[in-house]
DNA sequence: CTGCATCCAACACGATACTG
DNA sequence: CAGTATCGTGTTGGATGCAG
């Protein structure tokens, strides 16, 4: 925890940046699986299966290690009901659930700006080909 | 855009994520530096050495490559002052402001839980250790 | 000072096969 | 159904050297 600065002057105040635990949060929503997962969870809790057919292109492996990350962190939570065949829900937990607020403001801002952004990158592509 | 669900019921609504653009901001926010860098930006504008000062542990490559892809998606702007020594300005563009306030949002969540969330990993490393 | 090119290690992910 | 184990591959990022 350096010192160093704790706001800027362009309206958004952004505390420190470096070590302050945001790479936590990146390396979650950086990764290929954990938002559309935690997208599906958020209307209810859901079964392996039902998860791995709701997240289009997940495969088995990935789904596990996804959920697996997300549990540790505390984001969501595993139950186990011992019948037979098996049966294991996941679940959002309150950690889990506030993220999705988070995950939102991302998409809200992937929506406003991909077009722009589209463009922005059509342009430059156009100019350095 | 797949027909699917448009809402969740859990206060925050969230739109289709599957393929709906998602991916691009995450590929932005997700990558090692984008973040710290705009987080540098975001103050006012900075030449390269500067920015490789301020962002702790960036090497040169990795700095040029952000830039470039933050330029790309017109999130940056580059000016060249055609001085001897070359001189080159970096600073966020108008949509590049507008994820300054985003990036708060991460940095708030992360300060807001990276207790809770490690706790609940240190839990977890030893229950399964 | 700014920036590109190259080589190389680590890792994320996908496909597949196998278990309780 | 709900996983685990293994292998192969592509990408990311660090180190280094060179150039305008």
């Amino acid at each position: 925890m350096s010192e160093g600065h704790t706001e800027v002057t362009t309206g958004a105040p952004v505390s420190c940046a470096e070590e302050c635990g945001v790479r936590d949060v990146q390396d979650r929503l950086g990764d290929k699986w954990t938002v559309h997962v935690v997208v599906e969870l958020a209307p209810g809790p859901r079964r392996f299966r039902e998860l791995q057919r709701l997240v289009t292109g997940i495969s088995q492996r990935m789904l596990t290690l996804t959920l697996r990350r997300l549990e540790r962190d505390g984001l969501v939570s595993r139950t186990v009901y011992p019948t037979t065949p098996p049966q294991v829900e996941y679940a959002l937990t309150e950690t889990g659930r506030s993220m999705t607020h988070l995950i939102s403001r991302l998409i809200d801002w992937s929506l406003d700006h991909r077009a722009v952004i589209a463009r922005s990158r059509e342009e430059w592509d156009a100019r350095t080909a």
